[in-house]
DNA sequence: AGCACGCCGACT
DNA sequence: GTCGGCGTGCTC
């Protein structure tokens, strides 16, 4: 029998003999390890056929782990279609999805009876294979004469148990000891059973050292939490439409587990604070599985049933028949995976649905411009009470008069104050106020941010890390007046303090997360941060959430960037679970549509307008748009690469040049950042109403001469990957 | 992805 | 003369 077995790389299936002397029938799903190089691989079984003539000898595959398969059939089938939709092979795919695929392993081997090889005799019991050189394991493997077994190497832990009886050889405490111990059946450590007793240490050392107690590794137990807080009584809906949209985080987590309550449900959630914190809330049965759950947790969760999993996309492989899947704020930008194959969970999720015949629901407080046109209900939105301040009238910055004035009466009134800021640093820019001069990165050609937290402050990049003192006098010109434009928490937080000496003021950013419990606990401050606080409890006061620069959170070259800014306004409207805090915005664009849309309580208005204006001018969802980014040390490199390529997709595409709707080919151009740690970077964009003709450009366009070549076959916001 | 192989520049 | 940069190709 052949085997084709993906591994958790990106490549497709290889393919290998079925395990020598196994009497499993080999089944597609199960996990298999193979040899791969010099090494030991997991993989998992997608194709089973008669062995063929090879074009080369193929190797034999050690054994399976699984009893029940690890994937389903429809399972496997989604990897193969997902793989060719995002044009990566299906191994990169199932190593995005299940990083945790492949665990420690127990591989043991011995030579067969009867082995002529009187060089190896201490080989003729079971050993571990780790002990013995590969290239010697490749050699016999290849000989045919290596017996081998593996199995997967379960957790474990150490414990203290009881070994004996009491007898009358033990002195009063050491039994009692002992007796406490049995009455236990364990004890994580001598102290702790010490303890336990209430007897000194030694008592229990000397029952170790006589034998009657001992250490026994016993397999680990793996369980998540339980839920921390009170359930929440689930809200059916009769006969519901695919999209829900509305209500407060509360009432949605109602609407879900009222979708999940005829059970066979995956609720996927776009990250895992989020997911956290509706497992608290979340009526029970049901299990969290999400990335930040250790992977021998994730792989015990894997075999569960529960009627309910709260998952995160790596939970869609579960081999499960799940009869719905309820996608939670699908227009969330973390539903995009950032490496790897790029993929988008959400699309993933549909496409799953879809091979298992699944119901599919989109629950979320703002739709996704992708989801709006579908069937709705919409639950009555959070109130909203929002200041627009009009930054072309008002004066004062960072903090205008207005500003300031609604922070002051955060303290008097023993409230709390939330100042969401879209930059971390003290400023976007730093700028010599004689020549213009401003710093770059070395490797990125991107300004340098400028963080201040010392006297003299540093200049850092934010894409690749690369950070260095801040210059005392103009480089350029010698001028020794800096201006800064485009502020950052620490600059905010600064004139806030400055202006509201009394007023205690917290930062919150990635780079520095100040505790916050004294505001949990209700007292008053003002807590100064980037959306990192977006992840964080509301503090329970909440009164007012200030943007000192609402446009900051809105990327110009980004088409997605209005429907990302709406739903961020609107998220802040959810922020406190009951409270509509005051949500003040200093902006130089207060009738903007997201901000008009937050005045009127009107969720569905804004993604309604943007599908109607993304298909004039052909984004998606009106057309399946790939990036592709050719990357070189050297300019003039990738700018031939990425040329050479347009050329050819320019032949390639012939007519249909002329008769599409949207010029199906832009560019290339240098990327929005041209140049990151210190490659160049050049973009084509290929897009079309039909998927189809994408996949037939690329699978036919030659590889790249010397530049490297990567697809972003769903970009979410050509700037969006950039971390700032 | 990792890892080996292979080809050109800066060092003992 | 070698060390080591990374560009290229392959993994059953």
């Amino acid at each position: 029998m052949r085997l084709s077995v993906l591994l958790p790389l990106p490549l497709g299936p290889l393919s290998y003999l079925a395990p020598e002397g196994c009497a499993r029938a080999p089944a597609p799903g199960l996990r298999v390890a193979v040899p791969f190089r010099k090494g030991v691989r997991v993989g998992v079984v997608v194709g089973v056929e008669d062995a063929a003539e090879g074009d080369f000898a193929l190797r034999h595959a050690i054994g399976y782990l699984d009893e029940e398969p690890f994937l389903d059939e429809a399972g496997i089938a989604f990897l193969g279609r997902a793989a060719a939709h995002y044009f990566t092979p299906a191994g990169q795919l199932l190593a995005d999805l299940v990083p945790f695929l492949e665990p420690p392993l127990r591989h043991e081997v011995r030579l067969v009876d009867g082995a002529a090889r009187p060089d190896l005799t201490g080989l003729t019991l079971w050993r571990d294979a780790a002990e013995l050189d590969p290239a010697l394991l490749d050699e016999l493997r290849e000989g045919g004469v290596l017996e081998e077994r593996v199995r997967e190497q379960k957790p474990t832990r150490k414990t203290l148990v009881p070994l004996r009886e009491p007898t009358e050889k033990l002195t009063p405490k050491q039994q009692a000891a002992l007796e406490t111990l049995r009455a236990l059946g364990e004890a994580e450590s001598q102290t702790a059973l010490a303890a336990a007793a209430g007897v000194g240490p030694g008592v229990v050392r000397a029952l170790v050292e006589k034998g009657y107690a001992g250490w026994r590794e016993v397999e680990l137990e793996l369980a998540p939490p339980a839920p921390a807080g009170p359930a929440l009584e689930p809200l059916p809906v009769p006969e519901p439409p695919p999209r829900i949209n509305g209500g407060r985080w509360a009432e949605r987590l109602q609407l879900a587990a009222g979708l999940a309550s005829e059970g066979e449900t995956l609720v996927l959630f776009p990250e895992r604070y989020v997911l956290e914190r509706a497992y608290d809330r979340w009526p029970p049965p049901a299990l969290p599985f999400h990335g930040g759950q250790s992977p021998e947790l994730r792989r015990a969760l894997w075999r569960e049933k529960p009627p309910v999993v709260l998952g995160s996309y790596q939970a869609l492989l579960m081999p499960r028949r799940w009869r719905r899947i309820v996608v939670m704020d699908e227009g969330s930008d973390s539903y995009k995976l950032a490496s790897g194959s790029r993929a988008h969970a959400v699309h993933l999720a549909e496409l799953r649905a879809e091979l298992l015949g699944a119901e599919l629901y989109y629950l979320s407080l703002t739709p996704a411009v992708e989801v709006v046109e579908k069937p709705g209900l919409l639950v009555r939105p959070p109130r909203t009470r929002v200041l627009p301040i009009d930054l072309r009238r008002e004066r004062g910055w960072p903090l205008s008069g207005r500003a300031v004035e609604l922070l002051a009466q955060v303290p008097e009134k023993g409230r709390q104050a939330l100042v969401l800021v879209a930059r971390r640093g003290y400023s976007g820019r730093l700028f010599c106020k004689s020549c213009d001069w401003q710093p770059i990165c070395p490797n990125c050609d991107l300004p340098l941010r400028f963080h201040k937290p010392g006297r003299r402050g540093r200049l850092v990049c934010h894409q690749c890390g690369h950070s260095e003192p801040a210059p005392e006098v103009c480089p350029a010109c010698g001028g020794e007046v800096f201006g800064y434009s485009g502020p950052g928490v620490q600059w905010v937080a600064e004139e806030i303090q400055r202006r509201l000496p009394e007023l205690p003021v917290y930062q919150y950013s990635a780079e520095r997360k100040d505790d916050l419990t004294p505001l949990q606990r209700g007292e008053p401050g003002a807590v100064v941060g980037t959306t990192a606080l977006l992840r964080t409890p509301a503090p329970p006061e909440l009164a007012l959430i200030l943007l000192p620069y609402a446009e900051g959170f809105l990327p110009a070259s980004d088409f997605r960037a209005p429907e990302r800014y709406h739903r961020l306004l609107w998220q802040l409207a959810d922020l406190h679970p009951t409270r509509s805090p005051l949500i003040a915005l200093q902006t130089f664009e207060p009738d903007h549509p997201a901000v008009e849309a937050l005045i009127e309580g009107d969720v569905t208005g804004v993604p309604e307008t943007e599908l109607v204006l993304r298909r004039m001018l052909g984004y998606p969802p009106a057309v399946r748009m790939v990036v592709l980014e050719f990357s070189h040390r050297q300019e003039a490199t990738a700018r031939a690469a990425a040329m050479d390529a347009a050329e050819f997709l320019q032949k390639r595409l012939g007519d249909y040049l002329e008769t599409a709707p949207f010029a199906p080919l832009l560019g290339p151009a240098p990327a929005p950042v041209p140049r990151i740690r210190g490659r160049y970077v050049f973009h084509l964009i290929l897009r079309a109403p039909e998927p189809d003709l994408l996949r037939d450009w690329l699978s036919d366009l030659p590889p790249p001469k010397g530049a490297r070549l990567r697809l972003d076959p769903d970009p979410v916001g050509f700037v969006g990957l950039l971390e700032d």
